[in-house]
DNA sequence: CTGAAAGCGCTTACAG
DNA sequence: CTGAAAGCGCTTACAG
């Protein structure tokens, strides 16, 4: 077993072949434009029928070895690559990396491996030229790590790092919860709760910085519903008392939401009007229609892509940071405030 | 941007740092068992601190190009890597083969490039120490190239060529499908139909291989409706025309099946038992729990590494075509047939 | 136990 | 217009 390669031809069979040099096959075969030219027609076709005859074609690595590019992207997830309980979460950042990918002729290297070695893994990712980082829960010494070694990099999602600038593909959070905010002032509503369970991250920040925003737009007071601790029922309870009539929840307590207000008896959205922003990881209630906004997965696994390419390239001052919109979706979970509701 | 290749860190480097050769910090690195044990405890401690300090790590171009090994398996799929047509149903199959490669340290290079590149670009795969194959659609020629290529690879699913061994990572198609039979024949069915659209690939030829066995061993007759003009509507008349009370039902088959009960206001099981062999590419009907087996699609990834890394090994007479059992699954489609309903 | 050297298959100056 | 040679960063015999 164990078939060692090395039987397939080389420029030096070709060269064999046709009655030149090494150097004029790679000539023949590589010389673009000027170099080109300097190969007289007679011995190209000659080395041409030669490379048909011999079935000849490049050895990458050796390419790579004198040229550097590696035409490999890396993609390295903090967690699993392919995530069982949130497949559907991830899939479409996964097929917009391979279809960006595939219409540059790159491939991609999965580093499964980094996870298991510890921080020193990540020097593997230098196999790559360059690498897209996915999953929420990035190390800041890994970041740090990943700085240092110089190599174009691209998260998927928001980053914020102290010093440095650090390159992503985003969604549009804050613009998406302020469409989503006035849609619901459109509606009549005046008084909107934000209600998250997911603090600390800058997915979350961003959302709720959107709110603010269009809250205060609309001259209506910010009603902030934070924290891990967030119960759902006790939301509902308060915010029913406080005599609001709708609510922004981030996609993590939308359901929990949904279930507190079955609970007491209580409607979607004839009692109470709830958006919820973004797609959760898993998909609990895929018979409801959501209000809220699409985050726009398969795009941003594309633009990170082309943010690392855009590093690899020559150009100055190149866009490592961008922010993707995400479609506002109307669904059945948000309408008028209720007659006689509004103090 | 854009760093150069030329300004990180080589053998060469740590070798400088670290006071020995470059042949001492390659054999710090790669050799293994005999060769690592020429290295002195002293001097490999030298070596791997240096390694740190500098932050060296391989170049995975000039590992394969001398022949060595990159702990990369190459994934080529005849499709696209991730269709989102058919995500749930491939997603298993990577899960499969991170879990794995993650357990043995190895990274996965996902070529996605080779497709558009035409046949040429089989010679990409070198870049890896062996590849796992996955798609229905494998050409004849790639196919064959690639056992010329002397490359290890395995497929996903039982594979056949004319002269050549194909190593596949397979499932147990004909046992499962005998399970379902012998199932249906428990529950009294004595005339049971073998239905199916798509032919001319083994994973049909199995399951159609499993009916037949079973069949045969209960003495019933077989009765197949098969190829891709297949009408669900007609295999229904005809069946229940023929008296027959059961049918198993490739996977593509068996939702246009229900359909076509549907249609004639037939209910499943009560006037047709029908068992599906094997999940859809597609689901189209979460909730009807089918009768049947369930391919062992992660557990088929997983054996796909192996089979390839067992080649690798330097072991004698690999093995290297694994068939892997399904799992029987009762659900609702199958009961007794209808009293009085045997000819 | 350690190192100098050859060579993997290419590209790219540099000479003829 | 063409070729000999250097060198990319490694591994692996082969000498010390």
């Amino acid at each position: 077993m164990r078939p060692r390669s090395g039987s397939w031809p080389t420029q030096a069979d070709v060269a064999r072949v046709a009655g030149v040099s090494q150097t004029t096959v790679s000539l023949v075969l590589t010389g673009q434009g000027v170099a080109s030219r300097r190969v007289s027609e007679a011995v190209r076709q000659r080395v041409l029928r030669a490379i048909d005859v011999t079935g000849y074609s490049v050895n990458l690595a050796a390419q790579s070895l004198v040229g550097g590019r590696t035409s490999i992207i890396g993609v390295y997830t903090f967690e699993s690559v392919f995530p069982t309980e949130a497949a559907d979460f991830y899939y479409p950042f996964l097929a917009g990396l391979e279809a960006e990918a595939e219409s540059l002729g790159i491939d991609l290297l999965l580093f499964t491996s980094l996870t298991r070695r510890g921080r020193t893994g990540i020097q593997r990712l230098r196999t790559a030229d360059g690498c897209v980082l996915l999953g929420r829960h990035s190390s800041e010494t890994d970041l740090a790590d990943l700085v240092r070694q110089g190599l174009p990099f691209a998260f998927i999602g928001r980053r914020e790092a102290h010093g440095h600038t650090v390159p992503y593909a985003g969604a549009d959070y804050a613009a998406a919860t302020a469409e989503v905010v006035d849609h619901l002032l459109d509606l009549g509503h005046r008084r909107i709760a934000f209600v998250s369970a997911y603090t600390g991250h800058v997915s979350a920040a961003d959302r709720l910085l959107g709110y603010r925003r269009a809250t205060a737009r609309a001259g209506t007071r910010a009603v902030v519903f934070d924290g891990a601790e967030t119960d759902a029922g006790d939301v509902i309870d308060e915010v029913r008392a406080a005599g609001m009539t709708a609510i922004v929840a981030a996609s993590d307590m939308a359901d929990a939401l949904r279930r507190a207000m079955d609970d007491r008896g209580l409607r979607i959205p004839d009692d109470m009007s709830i958006a919820r922003l973004g797609d959760p990881e898993t998909v609990v209630d895929a018979d409801l229609q959501w209000t809220g906004f699409v985050i726009p997965r398969v795009e941003m696994g594309a633009e990170a892509i082309r943010i690392v390419m855009r590093q690899l390239s020559d150009a100055e001052d190149v866009l490592t940071q961008v922010l993707i919109p995400c479609e506002f979706a109307r669904g059945s979970t948000t309408g008028p405030p209720a007659a006689g509701s509004q103090p």
